[in-house]
DNA sequence: CCGAATCCTGGACGATACTG
DNA sequence: CAGTATCGTCCAGGATTCGG
């Protein structure tokens, strides 16, 4: 059973999407997959830097099962995983990158008015 | 609060409305208060339909401090609280807007079977 | 070495009742 | 009407450990 306690028949077509950019990471995954093409989970990983491995496996997890992300993983040793974005994702990437280009852009009046790389 | 315990001072420049958008109903309430101009508290609450006065509550000062949202109260019998939408706020829902409309386009991956895990 | 599974904690969110 | 107080549940996500 997944979180749909609020009522039933659940109008808000948008709550599977809600559910995935609510990931605190999911929209970084994305665009940096839209920046590199495609990536390993390492690569990722050190490209968001500060994410957990679990959060990382988890969210991508996530964006699998939403169709925006493919895994192929390549059974030898070391073993390599690579992440795409698939056509759904690029057109969500597409979406989503005026949204983070904002936030980027936008000055933080709550605390800390440093480094805010544009 | 800020869950900024990664470790480093140098975060994401979109922590802040990463941490805003990561509330599920935050990007709702902002189109709702863009599609009306000007709502009351309870009028919010309706148009959702189904969040708790708390969490509304909580969202919507999470939006002033952000300065997307702007509370005005009037002191009088019953009370009157209106909710508008800042500069900033505007401009955060246009640019979320097509977000909110991609997600209702888009169909259900959460029912049919094309997951790849099982 | 790389990626995934496990454990645990903080906080988001819902329900209800109550106050000004 | 417009919230706040309190309580409880559930999940996001960080740290660590395991497997190949």
């Amino acid at each position: 059973m997944t979180k749909e306690t609020h009522h039933e028949a659940c109008v808000c077509p948008v709550e599977g999407i809600i559910d995935v950019i609510s990931k605190k990471w999911a929209l970084l995954i994305v665009n940096s997959l839209g920046n590199h093409g495609t990536l390993r989970f390492m690569e990722i990983s050190e490209d968001l830097h500060g994410i957990s491995p679990k959060t990382l496996s988890d969210t991508l997890k996530k964006l699998q099962a939403e169709g925006l992300v493919t895994r192929e993983s390549f059974p030898c040793i070391p073993p390599r995983v690579e992440y795409t974005l698939t056509d759904d994702g690029l057109e969500f990437r597409k979406i989503t990158l005026p949204v983070l280009k904002w936030a980027a852009r936008r000055p933080s009046h709550k605390d800390h008015p440093r480094s805010h790389q544009a």
